[in-house]
DNA sequence: AGCACGCCGACT
DNA sequence: GTCGGCGTGCTC
């Protein structure tokens, strides 16, 4: 026996289960079993349940009682399903994003390999009145739902459609009575999509011995000869159904040992009826060219940095990207392409397909479990190199990871919304360092954030100036909603505010039905925050220390801040201009909706947005009733701002600007931009050009103007400014602490010692440099019953965050009651 | 999270 | 007395 053996007594494993519980927890091997990898998924006894967890250290190293140690009931996988770096990375987001290490490993792998047991129970026998008198209520209620249905039936299920919490007790009651049988599924393995093949095991090479195998069997004879043609070996159901062949005749074959039917895993493809493109690409643009040629460079560089592909729309940035993944490819590497949700639309997987054929996975949102899973496994074991993706594509086990692409960057929907709530953007950064891979994050509005970092020098930047083909950027024109107010006093077109459309933007709209061209209007996102803003000057009052619109609350007719909970009473007259008129904006989608249909009641108009186009496909139908020119008018909201492209669309109107300026969120300014310059793009993608009308009443609000002039940097300059004091990202980092509970007092309260916790910790490092704001009223008070309160940490320093963060999270104790906390690192918005 | 234990009011 | 409400504590 190796001394080692001898000393260390009982070999243990650490093991880390999905469970919002931030330790591991420490397994004894079955006797005489192997060591699983770290990596590897085990299933082990956890209370009374079984649970799927990863190993993630060898040898026990959290304080667990040695005596009461559990053992191992099963390890799932001989190859660990988490690779070492796939490993690190998730232990980086864990610590980074202060989230337990299994959650986060079950987020980074597909739901399949996630799934735990379950347990099933149906009666034994039957009913009688006499046994059910004898039980307690509960039980008596479990065992009468049992009766109601046949056969075995989940527990979950069970206790779901019995609504009376835990049935545990029960269960185990009525199975000591002998009332109900009890069976626990182990979990299920991966789904494995099969197909029955028929194969060639015996070779009859001559005629003599085919005769002598078949003698009168014609048709055995014709099985065997289709099957040889085939290569040894076809689908059962292709062999009795197009060629006709009976059962019995397959039957026959195996009988005399010159065949078999076996299982084959077959592999679902979504997209496998996407053809290889065999047209040639146009020539590279002389940028193009460029940009290539020196990604291609840092393939071969080990200090390289990330890089940002700044590229107007339509400056071919994809094409870059194809090139760069060429030369991934060729050196027999593989690569990981993260597009937004929204853009995941066939044109986008037509690309990438078109170009590489079946060595691209595509990780789409629509792929069932087992499809997803399949991809995950072809990725594994390196039949395809590339995964294209949203989100989660980021954690696609690719081999030998050459690239990471991430296509518009700045896009919020890389910003995972639940725990652990990482940022694919910047996660891309971390893996592509640790695997050596070029990362190369494209935008035509790049973030502040990853601006900062190409001007600083952290990554370099490569630049696509120009459209291809030469064609311009469309000329966009600002409407004066004041002026428009003010003369429009006593017309039937007009909301609190004013009137919905201007005359400018409904000539133009005129025009295009008349030559049979199509508008696109982009409506104002939900208005849940309203605001005062001066109808004259257009000025709207923000907080003096956190500069961020201050939100009008009806109720209490006051101005509030959603960060420090500064009040104010609503001026009576204008701050800047003194005027006394004042609206208090609140223009909800539908009324501009009603406003648009009244105006051109001639028109064919649809709406897209979230509510609307609930459905995967309802929003490929309207965009294919737009293709084939039955739609005159698209009104939608930012959703329709992404990747349309339509020759016939000549005019986008934006109804109104203002109001997503005016979000109370340090990033509103950067979001309208980003919005504004999309929504741009989208006319005049044809020969006929296009014009863009945005209505606002502030057209000399710099997000607007640069957004006139088609000036990112401008903007980018200005917006880095106004962050300066006080700090906002990209200058310090941020966190945000949510707060609720459906008992407003509780929410409060919990925030108010909350702070004070922090405020310790923040006492007790004070090199950290957290600063604290708040607490306050969540700007979304209410949300699903329950009410919010959040406060921000702000900081220089990414560890000194970090450490508070943590410290927060493991140190404070929160009232008992129904209270969640959140954190939320770098929070994309705080809305 | 999920579940057990335990201590309280309100009903056969 | 039991039933079932939910606060508290623990899970290798």
């Amino acid at each position: 026996m190796p001394r080692s053996e001898r000393t260390t007594g009982p070999v243990t494993v650490e093991v880390a289960l999905p469970l919002p519980m931030r330790q591991t927890f420490t397994y004894a091997l079955a006797r005489g079993g192997t060591r699983p990898a770290v990596g590897s998924r085990v299933l082990v006894p956890f209370r009374r349940r079984e649970r799927i967890g990863w190993v993630v250290e060898h040898g026990g190293s959290s304080a667990a009682p040695r005596m009461r140690l559990k053992t191992i009931l099963d390890v799932l996988d001989g190859e660990p399903t988490a690779t070492a770096e796939l490993l690190s990375l998730a232990r980086w987001m864990a610590d980074y994003y202060v989230a337990p290490l299994g959650v986060v490993l079950s987020t980074i792998h597909p739901s399949v390999l996630v799934d735990v047991s379950r347990d099933l129970v149906a009666l034994r026998g039957g009913l009688d009145a006499t046994l059910l008198e004898g039980l307690p209520p509960r039980a008596r209620r479990v065992a009468q739902a049992l009766a109601g249905r046949n056969g075995a039936v989940r527990v979950s299920t069970l206790r779901g459609s019995l609504g009376m919490g835990s049935i545990w007790p029960e269960i185990r009651l009525l199975k000591s009575a002998r009332v109900l049988e009890h069976e626990t599924l182990p979990p299920r393995p991966p789904p494995v999509k099969t197909r029955r093949m028929v194969e060639l095991v015996r070779d009859l090479p001559t005629l003599e011995l085919r005769e002598e195998a078949f003698g009168r069997a014609r048709r055995q004879r014709e099985a065997y000869e289709v099957l040889e043609a085939a290569g040894g070996s076809d689908e059962l159901s292709r062999l009795t159904g197009e060629a006709g062949f009976s059962r019995s005749v397959i039957s026959g074959l195996e009988a005399k040992g010159i065949a078999c039917t076996v299982d084959r895993e077959v592999e679902r493809d979504p997209f496998a009826g996407i053809e290889r493109s065999t047209t040639t690409p146009p020539a590279l643009t002389r940028e193009q060219d460029e940009a290539v040629r020196r990604l291609g460079e840092a393939l071969d560089d080990d200090g390289r940095r990330p890089f940002l592909l700044h590229g107007v729309t339509g400056s071919g940035k994809t094409r870059v990207y194809i090139e760069l993944l060429e030369r991934v490819l060729a050196r027999g590497q593989g690569a990981i392409v993260l597009v937004p949700e929204i853009s995941l639309t066939p044109q986008t997987v037509k690309r990438f397909r078109g170009r590489f054929g079946d060595r691209v996975a595509v990780l789409h949102s629509a792929l069932s479990d087992g499809e997803r899973y399949d991809a995950w496994r072809q990725l594994r074991r390196g039949e395809r190199l590339v995964a294209v993706g949203a989100r989660s594509a980021l954690f696609a086990p690719v081999r030998d990871l050459g690239a990471i692409v991430v296509d518009e960057e700045h896009d919020s929907s890389y910003k995972q919304s639940e725990s652990p709530r990482y940022h694919a953007r910047d996660l891309a950064v971390v893996r592509a360092a640790a695997e050596g891979a070029v990362c190369v994050l494209g935008s035509a509005t790049p973030s502040l954030e990853t601006w900062a970092n190409a001007r600083s020098g952290k990554y370099e930047r490569l630049s696509l100036p120009a459209r291809v083909g030469g064609r311009p950027l469309p000329p966009v024109e600002l409407v004066d909603l004041k002026e428009v107010w003010k003369k429009g006093r006593g017309e039937g077109t007009r909301s609190e505010a004013g009137p919905v459309l201007s005359p400018r933007l409904v000539e133009a709209v005129e025009a295009r039905l008349a030559r049979e061209e199509q508008t696109i209007l982009l409506l104002n996102r939900r208005g849940y925050s309203s605001f005062v803003q001066c109808r004259e000057c257009g000025d709207v009052t923000r907080c003096v220390d956190c500069s961020i619109s201050l939100t009008y609350h009806r109720v209490r007719r006051r101005l509030v801040c959603h960060h420090c909970r500064h009040e104010e009473p609503v001026p009576e007259r204008c701050e800047r201009c003194g005027s006394d008129d004042l609206g208090y904006r609140g223009l909800g989608t539908e009324q501009v909706e009603r406003v648009v249909a009244d105006t051109f009641p001639a028109a064919r108009i649809a709406r897209m947005d979230v509510d609307t186009t609930s459905g995967k496909w309802a929003h490929h139908e309207i965009l294919g009733r737009v293709e084939r020119g039955e739609i005159e008018i698209l009104l939608g909201t930012q959703m329709i701002a992404k990747g349309l492209d339509f020759p016939r669309v000549t005019l986008v109107g934006v109804v109104n600007a203002d109001v997503g300026i005016h979000l109370p969120d340090f990033r509103a300014s950067e979001r309208t931009f980003q919005l504004l310059s999309q929504v741009a793009g989208r006319a005049g993608r044809g020969e006929r050009g296009g014009e863009v009308l945005i209505q606002t009443a502030m057209p000399d609000h710099y997000a607007l103007q640069s957004a006139r002039t088609h000036d990112f940097e401008g903007f980018a300059a200005r917006e880095l400014e106004e962050r300066r004091v006080p700090p906002y990202p990209p200058h310090a980092r941020l966190a945000n602490v949510l707060i609720s509970s459906p008992d407003p007092d509780l929410a409060a309260d919990t925030a108010t010692s909350a702070v004070a916790g922090i405020d310790r910790w923040i006492g007790m490092h004070p090199r950290a440099g957290v600063v604290r704001v708040g607490p306050a009223p969540a700007p979304i008070e209410r949300l699903h019953g329950r009410w919010r309160w959040h406060f921000l940490l702000r900081s220089g320093s990414v560890r000194g965050l970090g450490a508070i963060c943590r410290a927060f999270l493991t140190g404070f104790d929160p009232p008992s009651g129904d209270v969640r906390i959140s954190l939320d690192r770098d929070p994309v918005g705080l809305l």
